[in-house]
DNA sequence: TGTACATCAGTGAACGCGCGTTCACTGATGTAC
DNA sequence: TGTACATCAGTGAACGCGCGTTCACTGATGTAC
């Protein structure tokens, strides 16, 4: 990839994509500036020319994973449609799916302490897949009458924190929590007894 | 607390303390083994009286902290006795009211990035909370009839991937993710639609 | 097609900094007599 | 009660290191003529 002399071709993506691997291998406090200028073949000072430096980097590693995770997000949705549950459940496992796939995008989103509030752009972009959730959850609960349907902002939230919890305990690899089963049977069910409380599935199993 | 002179008196406990207090504020990532010797009023040199190093210090903060957790499950689980029901919903409570009163604890124990296996003393002390909660459900799931009742180590599991995923999300400020619900909120109303799903408690609200 | 030149991506040396850790030491404390 | 001494908790100076960042520079590229 890119171009063998003086100039790289691409030194940006190179750049975050330097920056991924090695946030995937060390976690995010674990990546350097200097280290991901070497694993681009470039001496430090080159990464300059394209980031403000080590937080601009690690923001826009961040800003690229919000945007796949967006667009996952929002394909698995449509691929569920025209059921309301289908749909709901598509996208819970595609937030598993994100986390496993892109390690690196999903450590720089969530655990490199970058704040929303710094980055207006890194917000934006992580509005689109809370919407998609959002949206599932509010079609979802359309399903139920109105005097049993819990407000759909707390119902994703619920989703969420379960998929997040799974991700950060039982996909990675929190200490001390090795499970019998997997993250996606665990999330699968779990989710499907959260679901079955709401009304939206079948009682038993 | 502790001596003025030239001998500390309780350093150790001090450094623990000072480095709690930096985890709390900026992280586990933020802490230095020079600035928690600094706010105990210490060369840091003075640490290696008390500790092999850096980790060592950490490692002895999340053990505390193991300790302090166990204990509150297993006295919430008591509390809730004799029903299991009550005992149950009590750890969960519990978790949350934890990582709230103790974030640096929280923090070290589950941000820091410790491997259990480096620390055999770590481990046995994370054994404790963590059967808490597995007798807990066990206990509740004994309410059910023999072939509707889940492995009471998913149960748990789910239970606490959805704690910590509210923790992480909406306790901790992590990026995005406010919500219009308090996080003892969503932990409850989230447990609670998921007991219904197992047929622990009645249908609707 | 060939030459002059502007552009600008990347170099390399240097900086100040704070880190974790080491070492020989010093001085406060407590005990033996 | 007073003195000598052993203990050992904490000092202070030093180390090597890698970090993020800066700066004047250099040399590859592409364009104008």
């Amino acid at each position: 990839m890119g171009k063998q002399g003086y100039h790289h071709g691409n030194l940006r993506q190179a750049l975050v994509d330097a920056a991924l691997a090695l946030i995937t291998d060390k976690g995010p406090q674990g990546f350097t500036l200097t280290e991901a200028a070497k694993e681009a073949g470039v001496t430090p000072a080159a990464v300059y020319r394209h980031f403000q430096g080590r937080e601009d980097l690690i923001a826009e590693a961040a800003r690229q994973g919000y945007q796949i995770f967006g667009e996952l997000m929002e394909h698995a949705y449509a691929k569920g449609q025209p059921s309301p549950l289908a749909a709901f459940e598509a996208t819970g496992r595609a937030y598993l799916a994100f986390a496993r796939r892109f390690p690196g995008h999903y450590q720089a989103m969530f655990e490199s302490g970058l704040t929303l509030q710094n980055h207006p752009e890194l917000a934006l972009a992580a509005q689109r897949g809370r919407a998609t959730l959002d949206l599932a959850a509010q079609k979802l609960a359309e399903q139920l009458p109105v005097d049993k349907r819990p407000p759909a902002p707390m119902f994703s939230a619920h989703i969420w924190a379960m998929s997040h919890g799974v991700v950060e305990l039982f996909l990675r690899g929190s200490p001390g929590t090795r499970s019998p089963f997997g993250p996606e049977d665990l999330l699968e069910t779990g989710i499907g007894i959260y679901l079955r409380g709401l009304g939206l599935l079948p009682p038993d199993r």
